[in-house]
DNA sequence: TGAGTATTTAGACAATCTTCTAAATATTTT
DNA sequence: AAAATATTTAGAAGATTGTCTAAATACTCA
């Protein structure tokens, strides 16, 4: 839970994740989208990878970073145990 | 939505908006919970409020805490997102 | 009014985080 | 095999964060 909410806790990794949302992407494109530099990005995508919300595949020399839903899943949980009281 | 998420990541304040959950509590009692001083607590208070997470009262010379649950659900909604679609 | 209790503010310090540049690794292509 | 491209790793620097102690503020009650 505590990496996951550090994961999120950054503009430009929630950013990513939204941008990820409309389709799977390299991590060269990503980097493109920033104003920043790819060893940034790179670490950036790195702690969602560490935080399960992306998955990342090496497909020749790119890597493709997609969403991972399940663990949206399990933030969502957390927070409903709110609601449901 | 900045603030929300950095008041989310930490341990000790996830944990005071889950003792909320079951009733409002004064500072003093919430912090007597924690192996923390005073003043780190209302430091946590501060940024729970900040984010509009909690909401802050005071009665005499108490200062009384409780869930604010408009911003979960401003939340929630942000993660919605990605389940519809 | 003065003493006691509840809470916050101020300032400091160590730890963590974000970003950068430089270099390393992995893959493709000529 | 060498050059070019894609990505990550390593290490450094400045900013932010979490926690503490000491002091200030706010309130209650004898």
């Amino acid at each position: 839970m505590n990496i996951l909410f550090k994961a999120l806790n950054d503009t430009t990794r929630r950013e990513i994740l939204e941008m990820l949302k409309d389709g799977d992407m390299n991590a060269g494109d990503i980097a493109d989208k920033f104003n920043m530099t790819k060893p940034s990005i790179s670490h950036h995508l790195d702690l969602l990878k560490q935080a399960d919300l992306v998955i990342a595949v090496k497909k020749g020399q790119f890597v493709e970073y997609s969403l991972n839903m399940t663990v949206m899943d399990e933030i969502m949980a957390w927070f409903v145990q709110f609601k449901t009281q």
